[in-house]
DNA sequence: AACACGGGGCA
DNA sequence: TGCCCAGTGTT
């Protein structure tokens, strides 16, 4: 679609459904900031009420950087990201102490400040000083990417970019305030996240996402899996000639390789658990000879965990009895007919371990 | 590049 | 539950 017809569309859908904002009224930039800030990942509906409460405490940047920390806090209380208002106060203050208190015009002095991003520093200078700087946010994402039937990871490096270039392009000959608002408006109530009004939708004749009936699936954000951290403690029970391995489990990690006796803890590595080897030690029937200390933590990335792993030589004069269960009793020479995870390996592996060498 | 940071609304 | 919301700072 030509860059003109997209603004035209847009402008006129603007021109029917604009929807009046307390911050809308004004070319404060200050009040322009403060609305920002509040916004950030945050639905109108509810920072709306925290912005009218701000601007009547705080009229202007001199109260808000009078103000005590707590109070803004206090105020801020209830909304999130509570870092923003720190930010919020932290700002007020340098731009009163260093600005006299006025505000910025410069995008790049914009972005310099304390909690404000590419997106707010160009809602401000287009907002407050009618600059040719687009704006992206989550709605001008969801807007782009059905538009132009943008099938990527909306949130990768390169293709974060080529969208600010094309908001930007599409930016161009239009009004840049008037523009930015018309395109998030139109991302906030007509193509919105879940169930958007497509019918009524003025670019539905162009719309590639709708032609290909996947609006429902974009814009594409790469699954982000939340890697859940596991600490294993090993423990390493060999005599001169044989040590004991463990097979590991079904429905677990790396089902049917090898590794050790282990104590596996929820958070990060405790002190060693004396009944858990003294327990496993009875149980093969020896007396601990020597107990190394144990070694440094190893890292090991999956695609979804993050495995730290430490181990603890411990030498017995013999195996009495025979190792039950998980466990196994295996002769030095033999420890390459077993499969092991990377890390025991690696620890296997080792040249300042004595327990065997590989080949 | 990945992650932490909140609270609320909606399926 | 999981996703999303006028994102930014940190590692």
């Amino acid at each position: 679609m030509k860059e003109n017809s997209f603004g035209n569309k847009l402008l006129a859908w603007h021109h029917k459904n604009k929807i009046p904002h307390p911050w809308k009224s004004t070319n404060d930039p200050y009040k322009i900031w403060l609305s920002e800030i509040i916004m950030q990942q945050t639905r109108i509906e509810q920072g709306t009420p925290y912005y009218l409460k701000f601007v009547n405490h705080f009229p202007d940047v001199f109260s808000l950087a009078k103000a005590k920390e707590e109070k803004v806090l206090k105020l801020w209380q209830g909304l999130g990201y509570y870092s923003r208002a720190r930010n919020l106060h932290t700002t007020a203050k340098f731009i009163v102490e260093n600005d006299n208190g006025i505000f910025p015009k410069e995008y790049n002095e914009v972005l310099k400040l304390k909690g404000i991003g590419e997106y707010t520093a160009a809602a401000i200078c287009s907002f407050a000083y009618n600059q040719k700087y687009a704006v992206v946010d989550g709605n001008v994402e969801r807007v782009l990417s059905r538009i132009y039937g943008i099938q990527e990871d909306i949130k990768s490096s390169p293709m974060n970019k080529q969208l600010k270039q094309l908001a930007h392009q599409l930016l161009a000959e239009n009004e840049p305030a008037l523009f930015n608002q018309a395109i998030m408006d139109f991302g906030a109530n007509q193509c919105t996240p879940k169930k958007p009004k497509c019918e009524s939708c003025p670019f539905n004749e162009d719309c590639v996402a709708l032609k290909q009936d996947i609006v429902s699936q974009l814009p594409y954000k790469a699954k982000k899996i939340k890697k859940k951290k596991r600490f294993f403690s090993y423990y390493v029970f060999n005599t001169k000639d044989e040590l004991i391995l463990r097979k590991r489990a079904d429905k677990d990690i790396w089902q049917g390789l090898y590794d050790f006796p282990c104590r596996e803890t929820e958070t990060r590595f405790e002190d060693s658990d004396e009944a858990f080897l003294n327990g496993l030690t009875k149980e093969l029937g020896g007396k601990i000879i020597k107990k190394d200390v144990w070694s440094e933590p190893k890292k090991q990335l999956l695609s979804h965990r993050i495995i730290y792993s430490r181990f603890q030589s411990v030498q017995l004069e013999a195996f009495r009895l025979k190792p039950q269960k998980p466990y196994l009793k295996v002769n030095k020479t033999k420890i390459n007919d077993y499969a092991f995870p990377k890390t025991v390996d690696l620890y296997l592996s080792d040249k300042t371990i004595t327990l065997y060498s590989k080949e």
